[in-house]
DNA sequence: AAATAATTACGAAATTTTTCGTAGTAAAAC
DNA sequence: GTTTTACTACGAAAAATTTCGTAATTATTT
């Protein structure tokens, strides 16, 4: 029996990484690293270049991403998806944080927060598609 | 000027005890134990008492619990309000793994998760009741 | 009162995550 | 053709988190 590597679940400075990917699509190194330290506020110490090449040398390592070697650089691409790492994260917060309840979380999110009357009638459509489809309980 | 104590946002092993404190009101070491051991699926390594024994005591120096003395044994109360935790958690997993935008965590949450109708209706309930209160944008 | 059981205190090991320094290599600029 | 620049590789330190062993104390049981 094939015993499939098992893509361990990103850590945060992973999952910071990965959000860099995701938006932009394959990356260097040097892009990641600088769009990382624009989202940093002032008051943080940068993230050295090279701690960001470790960090993603190792995701490499574990599988969570790929890549490919252009010229002498090498491009970096995610090798998980965005949607299935989001509900895994997701999971873990709820177990970790809400008693294991995603509607807790829902409402916690939506109470405590200011999403706009646009993203509001999103959520609604989606619950009203949710509630005909009828795969809930 | 007064530099209050920070207090820091809990790690996950200190949110798995609060958990259990706040659904459960003060108690002692010996019951968060037993009840973290409960919750673990047998293929798990149980937890040891004084690996939870220690962890309350940093969390207690971390200001996270209080605690009082009756008979000899030590009584934990949580420190720190499961709703303001819960938004602090939601917070840094928001910026870390959806790109800041709480909205889509909500999406997420709901399209990958089986909540019940009933847990629905009050979440749409909800939503009508931040749009007619206007505190949106 | 001696043995047993249930506590807490606390140092320290183990593990995981993050950070960085140094060396090596190859292109680019001068 | 030397110097400067821009990379990667990689070990290892630093920091953060989790785990546990041992000792001390006090009640409980025998």
């Amino acid at each position: 029996m094939i015993q499939e590597k098992i893509i361990p679940t990103p850590t945060d400075a992973e999952l910071e990484i990965l959000q860099v990917l995701w938006q932009n699509g394959q990356q260097t190194v040097r892009f990641i690293n600088d769009a990382l330290n624009e989202k940093r506020s002032a008051d943080q110490k940068e993230i050295g270049y090279t701690t960001t090449l470790k960090l993603m040398q190792i995701m490499l390592e574990k599988g969570l991403l790929e890549r490919n070697i252009i010229e002498r650089s090498h491009i970096y691409t995610p090798a998980i998806h965005e949607k299935t790492t989001q509900e895994q994260v997701l999971r873990s917060v709820v177990n970790n944080a809400f008693n294991g309840s995603a509607s807790n979380l829902v409402l916690r999110a939506l109470g405590s927060n200011n999403t706009s009357r646009e993203e509001l009638e999103k959520i609604k459509k989606l619950i009203d598609e949710i509630e005909k489809s009828g795969t809930n309980n």
